[in-house]
DNA sequence: GAAACCAGAACTGGATACAACATCCTGCAT
DNA sequence: ATGCAGGATGTTGTATCCAGTTCTGGTTTC
């Protein structure tokens, strides 16, 4: 019972984005401890692939390692989210500074045609294709910036975020408006409101989705 | 005798430090190609703790690895480094800012003490001891923001950052006048005066170290 | 009845052996 | 020289094996 396809990636590969989306759905749960071998069997791979992946989840954050003991998924306190989200807006407002700042005509145009299609969608009340589109911003934006470790850096902080609001929140309805005012600025070469725009969308956000109650 | 003093660590982590410690330290060159059983062999340990090594150090953006052709050193271009900088300082205000905020009496009797062995070391023109300062300076201001998070996202950026400008410079000497600035606004808890000098530290750095200099 | 204790199961950390394959490299034939 | 066959090397993944540690459940003891 092979759960993941037969032969396209490294096996090792797969593992870690399966492993990924099981913490990052919530099918795993913060604090959960994972054993090798149960998570050897789910995967139908044997050990040292899913090793492996605990080291890479462990560097990104996702997992955490007690000598002996094996790996638990993370769980975060009130004060790391907000650091988590500090440090996101950063990366972000870099990653869209950086995006004007080179101008990439294939980026700008890739821009331009995700605009075109948020417009379409909006006008079907497509909401599974904006949706897509809302996942597709953000990727575009870091990818748009021309670094493979901010990028990188990027995803992992995302994935923090995503991580301990609790998993696949539905709440990505009203947010495709702010999305295409800022890649609107972007193609039009304003960083400065392309950032503010930015800026003010993750803490329309955060407010949404986690607020500031410590009880 | 301290919490993880008596037992010996992992292989696994010790293979994870010693192999970053030859990347940092240049004695394995950015574009190399690492194989397992070099590595191992080099080590001595078994090719199972260098495989994880790789997989860390490989989220950590310090390898990079090509399917069926194993890993190599990254190397940086001109544009990622200025990416990579840029990411530093952003998360080193927040650093500094969190460490203000926070107040945590312990960090800020840590710094005070940092403060006190800088004078002293300077009135002694003790350049090791400055050395091992300067190192310890940002080490504390991440621990002081009081996230494992931001500390190890900020570890690996300015292993970059320190990899791509050649190793070990040593042109850590007029730098502690800088530090102590910093620390002596970050215990007078004036998180604005200390996030400006840092940037204005870090922008230093890069002019003095990074030039646009090719070869 | 609850706490302390202890044997054994389960698990991690590590080392090998081995198979399957992809890539690299070398030498031979053209 | 050129190109290619085929071996050498290296990665990737599986399967075992083992030592040491932690966890678990049952038994003994107070």
């Amino acid at each position: 019972m092979n759960t993941i396809g037969s032969r396209h990636r490294s096996l090792r590969d797969e593992t870690v984005d399966e492993l990924r989306r099981l913490i990052l759905s919530g099918e795993v749960e913060p604090g959960e401890r994972l054993s090798e071998l149960s998570i050897s069997e789910r995967l139908g791979v044997s050990r040292l692939p899913v090793r492996e992946a605990f080291r890479r989840l462990e560097a990104e954050g996702l997992l955490k390692s007690i000598p002996r003991r094996g790996v638990r998924v993370v769980e975060l306190d009130s004060h790391e989210l907000a650091v988590v989200r500090e440090v996101r807006m950063a990366l972000e407002v870099i990653a869209v500074n950086k995006t004007v700042q080179r101008n990439d005509p294939e980026v700008m145009q890739a821009l331009r045609n995700s605009l075109e299609r948020g417009r379409k969608a909006v006008d079907e009340d497509d909401r599974e294709a904006l949706s897509g589109l809302n996942e597709e911003f953000h990727e575009l934006l870091a990818e748009g910036a021309g670094s493979h470790f901010l990028s990188e850096t990027l995803r992992a902080v995302r994935n923090q975020a995503h991580h301990l609001v609790g998993g696949v929140s539905a709440a990505v309805g009203p947010s495709w408006e702010e999305h295409s005012a800022i890649i609107r600025a972007t193609v039009d070469g304003d960083a400065e409101l392309a950032a503010m725009l930015m800026r003010r969308h993750l803490a329309d956000r955060h407010a949404h989705q986690g607020g500031t109650s410590p009880a």
